[in-house]
RNA sequence: GGCAAGGUAGCUCAGUUGGUCAGAGCAUGCGGUUCAUACCCGCAGUGUCGAGAGUUCAAAUCUCCCCCUUGCUACCA
């Protein structure tokens, strides 16, 4: 029989910044389904990477004065030189900017060119030179460039695109006819929304090189370069060695996992880049959500960041990734909590499984000089116990391989809750004192037979701690090695574990943590991080306010000025825009007879009832302009700070009609 | 406003196709035990399963409507 294979990727990283929670967690779970896979005797190959060329790279590189080799080079080995630290057993570490990966991506863009799905055409935009990119008409404000309030350029550009539009009906129906294509199935229903709102065209997938010089040039045409997605998606078969490579044949289609942003580019171009290519679709999207800090996300600014390395000196590699699978429901969003990590070190950890090891180890010790002993004839309890390693062992592997990784830890923790009720029911001292030691023995026996799939199980979740439980009971296994041992043997059949084999006379391999200290010394660290960051961030901000002051505007002449009509008025009605949730519909007296009609968007600082009978400022002889489908002639004057309005008005009241000048 | 996903014990969440589904873990209280990492075991709870209406012999589970949260999206002359 053929072994069968397994292939996981995680997504390759992009280089702008060091490596944080999301990407340990996204880069552990394959790790686990990698090792998992290897437990279930399949011959398995786990790739991660580094994504390394674009704009934003080339631009941090020169800020610092290197080369953008030199830049990536940096910021990639801090991905690379984290992963151990983790017990990542990657096979593959794929830079896009390996000379063997560029020539492939030139392969395969040719192969496209060549079907026909690369076609060039022209595109146009908005385009800022200080942002160094394109606006589309709606992200401009006021037709300025929304960084810069500078007039963009509008370029008309040629570009290459990838006819993508005429495979979606194919990936519509794909979609249909494989459910488990992307899960959890959340993000199946997301993509079939992102399918039929039809709002997916031909992808741009070049840049100019006189704009873009940093990425993979077009075989077709040496004065472009990819833009983003053909570069990075193709590392996935690249790694492989597509299309001769020994691995290629052997592990694609594999697997992918991404988190929950980048669902669009693995969901709907790369099913249509691998289709056009005549190539087999990937098995399964493995999509997972965000970790929050208090319910709010990570960032940097906000300096309540999540720091692996600093996770895994305080806890160890093991608990850490224990507390990942375990507390995220994979999919959905989980708050990264430290009173939780502690709670689950400590009573999952050390309290019931730890101390399991510990009482149990140290009996054998104690009464059976630490070699395992010769069972007997068991009883129902006995039976029941062994009945349960079998069934959690299953429910464990069934929702593992799942990618429920939560419920499947539960399931294998019933049976570590149900062997130490087994140790109080069967009261081995008691045994002891007794001189029953025929039963004794059966009850140490089914004790530590058990313990040994437990630790087997969590070979997937913490490595190196399941190493040191097996070794504990007497297993041949080397650090850093998989288990001999596959987990639908341990399902099947009970034994394993072999009377006269030599255990360890105790253990101690998840020590308590004491909860009061850590939280301290946790909360002082992230109070100063938040301090820096915030310090950190009011210089960025004044440096922004300043720049921002520059850049207004040049001078306009007295009579420009003059020319705009500035007048006071009374707001006689406000309501909300049907349809709409941030503007206001104003009816305005300015002494013109009747009120005029202006809409604002100010729904989200004021009532509508607060605004009746106030005077408002408002300029009059603006363009008149349609939205939401009414019409508003004129603009009312606010004051803007942090994204917040404040309405401006005469500091007493003045007849309405009032000219401002 | 549109689309999507959620609202179940103090907290984090399970609840496949409607009928032991009202649950688990943590936290709380009481009791037991001593092999063990002040650990483990037992018992005890608390819930109008977001609100309302409907379908049904029967709904957390299906339908409708409403409220709230989150994400994407539209509107800000």
């Amino acid at each position: 029989m053929e072994t069968k294979t397994f292939y996981i990727t995680t997504p390759i990283y992009y280089v702008n910044a060091n490596p944080h929670l999301g990407h340990a967690y996204s880069t552990v779970v394959c790790d686990a389904l990698a090792r998992f896979h290897k437990l279930r005797g399949e011959d398995v190959r786990f790739l991660t990477g580094t994504d390394e060329h674009g704009d934003k790279i080339a631009k941090s590189a020169a800020k610092q004065g290197r080369s953008p080799q030199e830049f990536v080079d940096e910021i990639s080995s801090h991905f690379r030189n984290l992963w151990p630290k983790l017990d990542i057993q990657n096979d593959y570490f794929m830079r896009t900017t390996n000379p063997e990966h560029v020539r492939l991506v030139q392969k395969f863009l040719q192969k496209v060119y060549d079907n026909g799905d690369i076609y060039f055409g022209e595109f146009g935009g908005h385009y800022c030179t200080g942002c160094e990119r394109f606006y589309t008409e709606k992200e401009l404000v006021n037709g300025l460039c929304p960084q810069h309030l500078t007039k963009p350029e509008y370029i008309k550009e040629k570009n290459y695109f990838f006819r993508m539009s005429r495979y979606m009906p194919w990936l519509r129906q794909y979609v249909l006819d494989h459910p488990d294509f992307v899960r959890p199935d959340r993000y199946r229903s997301e993509l079939l929304g992102l399918i039929d709102s039809g709002g997916l065209e031909d992808l741009c997938i070049s840049r100019p090189k006189s704009r873009l010089s940093w990425g993979i040039e077009l075989p077709f045409d040496r004065d472009y370069v990819t833009y983003v997605w053909f570069d990075a998606l193709l590392n996935y078969i690249t790694a492989l060695g597509w299309p001769d490579g020994p691995d290629y044949k052997k592990y694609w289609p594999g697997e992918h996992l991404v988190a929950k942003d980048i669902l669009k580019p693995h969901g709907v171009f790369w099913p249509c880049m691998l289709h056009s290519a005549g190539l087999p679709v990937y098995q399964h999207l493995n999509v997972h959500g965000y970790w929050l800090m208090r319910d709010t996300k990570m960032s940097k600014s906000l300096g309540n960041v999540v720091h692996p390395e600093r996770m895994i000196e305080l806890f160890g590699s093991d608990a850490f990734r224990y507390f990942m699978l375990a507390e995220m429901h994979f999919g959905s969003d989980a708050n990264f909590n430290y009173d939780a990590l502690i709670t689950r070190i400590n009573s999952d950890l050390a309290n019931d499984l730890g101390n399991l090891f510990s009482r149990v180890l140290t009996m054998t010790a104690k009464y059976e000089d630490s070699v395992v002993p010769q069972p007997r004839d068991k009883t129902e309890e006995d039976r029941a116990i062994t009945d349960l390693c079998s069934t959690a062992l299953r429910n464990f592997s069934d929702l593992f391989g799942n990618v429920h990784f939560a419920r499947a830890i539960d399931a294998l923790w019933e049976l570590v809750r149900a062997l130490n009720k087994y140790v109080d029911t069967q009261a081995p001292w008691a045994l002891a004192k007794e001189g029953k030691t025929e039963r004794l023995k059966t009850v140490l026996y089914v004790l530590l037979a058990s313990m040994r799939k437990v630790a087997l199980a969590l070979w997937p979740v913490m490595p190196h701690a399941a190493t040191l439980m097996l070794q504990q009971l007497g297993e041949e296994i080397k650090e850093g090695e998989k288990p001999n041992l596959t987990i639908d043997d341990e399902i099947a059949c009970f034994g394993g574990l072999y009377p006269g084999t030599k255990v360890a006379p105790s253990s101690n391999i998840f020590p308590r943590i004491d909860t009061k200290a850590m939280l301290e010394l946790l909360e002082k660290e992230s109070k100063a991080e938040m301090e820096k960051a915030a310090a950190a961030k009011k210089v960025a901000e004044g440096a922004a306010d300043a720049k921002k002051d520059e850049a207004v505007l040049p001078n306009v002449t007295f009579d420009q000025f003059k020319a705009c009509d500035l007048r006071v008025g009374t707001v006689k009605v406000c309501e909300k825009l049907p349809k709409s949730d941030r503007i206001l519909r104003l009816m305005i007296d300015f002494a013109e007879g009747q009120p005029r009609q202006i809409l604002s968007g100010l729904a989200e600082f004021y009532k509508p009832e607060e605004l009746v009978g106030r005077q408002v400022i408002a300029v009059l002889n603006l363009e008149p302009r349609k939205i939401r489908g009414a019409m508003s002639n004129g603009m009312v004057l606010t004051a803007e700070k942090d994204g917040k309005l404040t309405l401006i008005a005469p500091s007493v009241p003045m007849p309405d009609g009032s000219r401002i000048g």
